[in-house]
DNA sequence: CCTGCTATGTGTATAGTGATCACATTAAGA
DNA sequence: TCTTAATGTGATCACTATACACATAGCAGG
């Protein structure tokens, strides 16, 4: 943006991009409306025409945070499917999605917010990538086909459990003991589902 | 309370019984300490004589918050340990956290808000609930010895995701699916950690 | 090119919030 | 009884969400 005009042009997104750049440093309950409006270069009155809440501007930034959650989940699929890929593949979704938690932990708090709660419609991309995945178990015969029903619920419950948990309640832990139980809780994962490889 | 006194004589803890109350119908985020003040029929200023901060009249709420769900986990331990008495009890602290947080949505969110996040150390009796009742599968041949270390983590991780994702991401399940998917959760524990009865 | 319509941004105002501080009141112990 | 420390009060400040009347400009139809 070089020249100041009296129109911004795309102010809804310049100021979830800047909801989002706050959030990573400080949460998600320290931004405030005026505070995105004044990144923007504009009045904080301005952000009322994009935006009928601030709860509402809450759970756009919230969104984007998911979003970018399900572009980190994004695993290159495998051209020839075999077993071991498709449980590798499966394994690798699960570690980037802790991953995510542990690397940016207040953009991944501020994704679950209670403000906007995520569900199968409302995030397709990331529900999709684990359900794509687990048919690919399956296919393959990783995977016995009477696990597969509910078997999304039960791999996200762990993983996302263990990323919340992992940051705050139990932040004692070392690197390598994270490490650890992020395999270890993985690992749970697979023998809960019954895959082999 | 019959007379009113200058002195209120226990405001911290009616502050937070207040705020709990609160909680319990809008959420964290929305108790005001000139509100809780008011329930307490204090000055807003008050508070400050007993908590430094909002943020650590937050945490000190959170916190309270979480021994209810403590209280809510503790089950009767068998004065006979049996096997299959082992592995119920264990699935019964299970089942328990999660009907806590189905029942009191805003309590469970506001006990795991980033603002206080639960250790160890923190909240011992719902890890030491936990751990004792894994314990006693390993004693009594439920589970064995090689799958005990960490298999706190691994049970909680599933528990809390579950919970978590239960009432707000995965709101448009029926009752009959919500206990359909805590089974299989709770199944998957148990496979999880080579459970047997 | 003009003319108006509509979306978008501005400035000002209101009410509620967290926080501070000097001051008032009281409980408890010397 | 007197003193002192703990606790509550009232006034005050800076900040925030939000509403509303007004200003500006992009755009469509003549």
């Amino acid at each position: 943006m070089a020249i100041a005009t009296y129109h911004h042009g795309d102010l809804a997104n310049a100021v979830i991009a800047a909801g989002l750049r706050r959030v990573r440093q400080r949460g998600l309950d320290a931004v405030s409306g005026r505070e995105l409006a004044g990144a923007a270069g504009v009045a904080p009155s301005a952000i009322y025409r994009h935006f009928v809440n601030k709860d509402q501007l809450r759970t756009a930034i919230s969104q984007a945070a998911r979003e970018q959650l399900a572009r980190s989940m994004a695993q290159p699929a495998a051209r020839t499917l075999t077993k071991a890929r498709a449980a590798a593949r499966f394994r690798a979704i699960g570690a980037a999605y802790i991953d995510f938690a542990l690397s940016e932990p207040r953009l991944y708090a501020a994704a679950f917010a209670e403000c906007a709660p995520p569900s199968r419609e409302d995030n397709p991309s990331a529900w999709a990538i684990l359900a794509e995945s687990l048919d690919a178990l399956v296919a393959t015969g990783a995977m016995p086909r009477s696990r597969r029903s509910g078997a999304e619920v039960v791999a996200w419950s762990s993983v996302h459990g263990v990323s919340t948990l992992l940051p705050s309640p139990l932040p004692a832990t070392a690197p390598g003991d994270r490490k650890l139980i992020v395999t270890q809780v993985l690992d749970g994962v697979a023998r809960s589902l019954e895959i082999t490889r």
